[in-house]
DNA sequence: TCTCTTTATGCAACCGTGTTGCGCCATAGA
DNA sequence: TCTATGGCGCAACACGGTTGCATAAAGAGA
């Protein structure tokens, strides 16, 4: 990523949290670039990664910040059905309700358009629908076709996905 | 529960696991039959506290049980929002693709019926579909009458719900 | 009914993800 | 520059789930 780009997200990054009102620190504007940048919801791990190499901060409040991303509204949590939570961020903001794709290969996870017509299941009498949540599990493009020559792309998967 | 209808899911029980052509043992039948008796989808928690009464089985065995009846087709596996499995099990099968409903509040999960029309939404080109996973999120009859009159039912939870 | 093979179980120790408490340090307002 | 407040780092913990290994039990065959 060319360095042009990089002090842009910067710069987006630092507006955003200034607009929150709250203290504006290095660990949130770090983290904060490091979601907007990565084009897809990324778990505390990757993100811990990313900051590694330049910019090492402590396990606690990598988690502490992206808490407080997704309470400012900065970014959004998905829970994947390895027990991982990941967080996405997007410049233009975000729709409150929408679909997910998780890789069942790789776990790479992105947010898919809204659609217009997710209606809710029949519920059972009483009950009450506040929010409907829709995954889409499958492969993702590079999956798909490195499941053509095998053996090519398979990153390493901790527990076994159901 | 009437001693009678006890009975009975033991022995659909039994016959379900041999059904499968493995071993019947005690831990399996006594698992399933929580299963089938509970009408909902149970944790793993939730299935070593009905055990422990009258019949205390390992954690680990459970979670080995639970993992068979999963992979034998007896009980299928969904993954909440707060990181924990909760397994279900029906006496006339499920089908593979179905929604489900969990509760803000209990944390109760059920499964809901076949919708007709659970289209996959738009994905980007190149991504494969596998599977839908339709989660809805509210209040469940019993929570949303407390909700009414509150402090009436409020079961710990041990993790904040997204 | 007894023996033997296979497979389940129990135990202990472990792993990964996420949380809590507390003292210290940096941000930002004066 | 000074100061209060809120954020950070560290250590320890909580919880769900897994692994390895020795032992016990299921069920097939004699």
């Amino acid at each position: 990523m060319p360095a042009r780009s990089q002090q842009a997200t910067t710069d987006v990054a630092e507006s955003l949290i200034r607009g929150t009102g709250a203290r504006l620190t290095m660990a949130r504007v770090q983290i904060l670039k490091i979601l907007l940048d990565a084009g897809r919801a990324l778990s505390h791990n990757e993100v811990e990664d990313k900051l590694g190499r330049s910019y090492p901060i402590d396990r606690v409040t990598v988690y502490r910040v992206l808490d407080w991303l997704t309470e400012s509204g900065l970014a959004h949590r998905i829970t994947d059905s390895d027990r991982v939570w990941r967080f996405n961020a997007e410049r233009g903001g975000h729709s409150g309700e929408h679909p997910h794709f998780t890789c069942t290969c790789c776990a790479n996870t992105i947010c898919l358009e809204e659609t217009p017509a997710a209606k809710t299941p029949k519920l059972p009498t009483g009950y009450r629908s506040q929010h409907v949540d829709v995954t889409v599990r499958g492969l993702c493009d590079e999956c798909a076709r490195a499941n053509h020559n095998p053996s090519a792309h398979l990153r390493a998967r901790k527990h076994k996905s159901r």
